[in-house]
DNA sequence: TCGTCATATATCGAGTTGATATATTATGCA
DNA sequence: TGCATAATATATCAACTCGATATATGACGA
């Protein structure tokens, strides 16, 4: 399921532009899928080039053409067709885990700042989530990934409050001896 | 913090090849960030051409000749600075959850062995974590970030048992409208 | 003997990000 | 009034990365 197959599926619930599925990527989904305009562009017109989408190319006043996109039978096809398919493994990459495990090169007082602001970081999006949901529009669907984004940020925030001492005892305890 | 950078700061604690940074890459580190061969490859080439690290070449009988790269002090240098960048944000790419965007597409059975699915692969990293961290040899550390993995995938497989009716009562209770 | 796993390096196409370019209108704010 | 910024809308590009593949050889078990 990469992007191309995403914008496929989400053109099959609702015919949109490129900048309309960019705002899409932009919501709830962000927490756990992001894609870029550059990768979403060049996925709508090798799609319609494949016979998978339509695009009706709308001219505008005052504005740049809008071009919307909507899925042919062959596309809606293409798409349960991919849906089949097992879901690949999440990817992650985390740059603070990342940077943790140089822990002991750290000052104590640059490692304990850089743990405050993960966990400000994700109360904000836990926060964020809250409020996307928050609206009377949202679905099962919706709900449920919201829900699960807040379970996981959550799980985040109480580990690293439970554990960061673990870290936070192997830091240079004001030393420099990071540049030894 | 790239995989060139990442590259760098385990030539910190350890000089080794690109062989086994791959291997590095494989233990509890891959639980939150991965690297392939043609990352990592390129990226002790171009590191060794800036002159932070160096390249001890021997000569082997009857395997390829080991490449063992070593941080120079301007490499030392680099990579204490490279700590001090704000860490970038977390980059999750689930196509578990892309899937479930599309529940009320899928038959109600396909949909319920894909959520018990991927309990089992939650469930199995989490073994797989706690394996890896079982050994003395784990470090304050390496305890850390395998207490991390547990946590948030102990998370998940919470949420999804606790909350998968969401997404069942949506989906195709045994119908065929996925073909509409 | 045959397949497959481990050791070891390397490359390449394809997918993706983040920045940038272009052009116009709307909105806030001093 | 004027000026910066955000929003609407499409598009491209260098740099980074993955996953597969290539190349060689030895070991180990079926």
């Amino acid at each position: 399921m990469d992007i191309r197959m995403l914008c496929l599926g989400l053109l099959t619930l609702k015919e949109a532009t490129g900048y309309e599925i960019k705002k899409t990527f932009e919501g709830p989904l962000s927490h756990f899928y992001e894609a870029s305009y550059g990768s979403i562009y060049p996925a709508l017109n090798k799609l319609t080039e494949e016979g998978l989408l339509t695009c009706d190319q709308q001219a505008q006043d005052k504005r740049p053409d809008k071009k919307v996109y909507s899925v042919t039978s062959a596309g809606k096809l293409a798409f349960m067709d991919a849906l089949q398919k097992h879901p690949g493994r999440d990817r992650i990459r985390s740059e603070f885990l990342a940077v943790m495990m140089f822990a002991r090169l750290l000052p104590a007082g640059h490692l304990s700042r850089l743990i405050d602001d993960r966990i400000d970081e994700y109360r904000d999006r836990i926060a964020h989530i809250d409020r996307e949901c928050a609206g009377v529009m949202a679905g099962e669907v919706e709900t449920f990934i919201c829900g699960y984004g807040k379970a996981v940020y959550s799980a985040a925030v109480q580990y690293l409050e439970d554990n960061r001492h673990l870290l936070e005892s192997e830091a240079l305890m004001g030393s420099t001896r990071a540049a030894e």
